[in-house]
Order: C-alpha cells, then structure tokens, then sequence
DNA sequence: CTTAGTGCAAAGCTTTTGCACTGCA
DNA sequence: TGCAGTGCAAAAGCTTTGCACTAAG
C-alpha cells in the first residue's frame, strides 16, 4: 500500500517525501479512529520530532483532495481525519456514530440511504453526489451514567 | 411569539434584555436560511449598532440551549445557524442539501431514519437521541456550470 | 439595590501563510 | 540543479473571556 501511495503521488506530479509516507501510515496505523489535526501531530512527533504541525496541515489537506482520508466534522465543531479504507479499489460508504458524552465517534456501513438521493434528487432540483448521516447518542458505556 | 419568548426566558431564570429579542427576531426574520455568527453580527449591527459581537456569540449559544435556534456544521467547517421552526409544540425533523459549488443550503423534512435509529441502535449498542443527515450536490443553478 | 447581562478589548485556539532552507526528481 | 515541499514563526481567522459598566427585576 506504501507503493500504491507513491504511485498516486507520482501520477498526480507530486513528489514522494518521508513526510507525506509517515503520516499517511499513521493514520493508516489508526484506522478507524477520528484524529484532530492536533493528535496526528502529537501523533507523529515522538517518532519524527522535526516534522512541524504546518506539514501536518498540508498533508492532510492533500490526502483528502486524493481521496486517501476523509474530512469529519460534528456538530461540535472539531475537525477530524479518518483513514478510508477502500475495497475493491471503491471506497464504501460508511457513516457515524457519536457520543454526546466521551465523543467516542465510531463507523457503520450503510447503504440504504443510495435510493432516497433520487427521491430527493427529484424533490430539490439538486443533483446529489454525496450523504453523510450522523446519528448522535451515549454509547454503552457513558449510557449507564447518563441517567436523567 | 416575543411574548412567548419572553417567557421562555423568564422560567429559566434568565432576564429579558433588548439585546436577546432583537437576536432572535432577526433570525425569525431569516427563516429557512443558514447564518454565520458573524452575518447575524451584520443584519443586527444595521439597526442596532451598539450590540457587540461577544452578545451575538453568547446570545446564539444561549439560543441553542433553549432549542429555539440550531448549529448548522458543514464539511466546510463554518458554523451556521438557524432558527427552529415548531409545528405542534415539537421541532420537526428536517436534514439539509448543501450546494458544493455556491454553499447554499436548503432544508428538506424527513422522518425515513426514525426507524433506523433502532436498528442501529441495535447493532452499535448506543442509546442514540438524535441523527443529522446532509445531502451534498449541485443545486439548480450551479448544475448548469458545473459540467465535467 | 443586586447581580445578570453587555460592550470592548485582549487573549486563546485553530489553521494558514511568507520566507528562507532542504531535498526529491 | 531547479523547484516542490518543509520548518518555523508570524499572521489571520473565529470564538471566548476578563473587567468595568449598564440595566433588568
């Protein structure tokens, strides 16, 4: 997979550096996890402490625009990166669970939303290309003190 | 309305200033639409341009905790709001398109994933409470432009 | 009167940017 | 070697906060 990513950069005119692999492979490390900018960072540092948090800002940014990590932003506002993880070459469509209490934010497949985008497609005039679906909740865990 | 609002306010112990109800008159003059902070700041600087913007910010916090206006945040990560409009009592449930080209959002009424929750509920073990669901494409005019 | 609420300016975050330097191609 | 990419620090948002002042109850 580590050559596949210095196949995508070079096609794009990118140039491989060991920034972009080292943090492209932590967050590859992380999967499944939802990291701030800020954690990536600290992430990264105890291994590559010359790596500065403005590469990290770069970095992600493009990962993103190469569709190699998504963009996550809740209603709290804190800007988070995932990994996607691809099978078959497509990436599947995954959405999230949060905790209003701890923040733990967790994936789920689901593709029963495909059909309505034509229901609401047809309803708005819009020509959808994308869904997002945040369901919002106390996990197991923080349920059991959220008594009220 | 004003008159319930003030209620509203008065039985959770909190005073009844000018500078709320101009706050949230401007928002019910600005139904359906999805403002930032500082284009609330903006509409109310015209006719009162002696209220800060540090009142916007705690008026609008304010304001989400009494469920009478929600936070809006987009992929793009810029905060918006927008007043609650009540049938019945209840806040119905609605979800929104977002144009990816002129920003522009829409609301739409949906109750589709009332009975998903469950399901998910299931699956994850999460106790959820509540769900958000965005739509992102090209609007009307943009899909016209938008050929590639 | 009392103290919640306000206005202003300063501080605090997160993210971006300018610039000289580094290292990939 | 040339220029994309990097590190650092400064700047640029956006939002919150401290404090003296104002006004609601």
């Amino acid at each position: 997979m580590n050559e596949d990513f210095k196949e995508i950069l070079k096609s794009h005119g990118l140039k491989v550096t060991n920034q972009r692999i080292v943090v492209l492979e932590t967050l590859s490390r992380h999967k499944g996890e939802h990291l701030t900018p800020e954690e990536i960072y600290e992430i990264v540092k105890k291994e590559h402490p010359e790596i500065g948090l403005a590469t990290i800002y770069r970095t992600i940014q493009l990962l993103c625009q190469l569709d190699l990590v998504e963009k996550v932003v809740l209603v709290d506002g804190i800007v988070r990166y995932e990994m996607v993880e691809k099978q078959k070459g497509k990436a599947h469509h995954h959405h999230h669970i949060v905790c209003l209490d701890c923040g733990n934010v967790e994936s789920f497949e689901d593709d029963l939303l495909e059909n309505l985008e034509d229901a609401i497609s047809k309803k708005t005039g819009f020509e959808i290309v994308n869904h997002e679906v945040k369901f919002y909740g106390y996990c197991n865990k923080c349920k059991k003190k959220h008594i009220n």
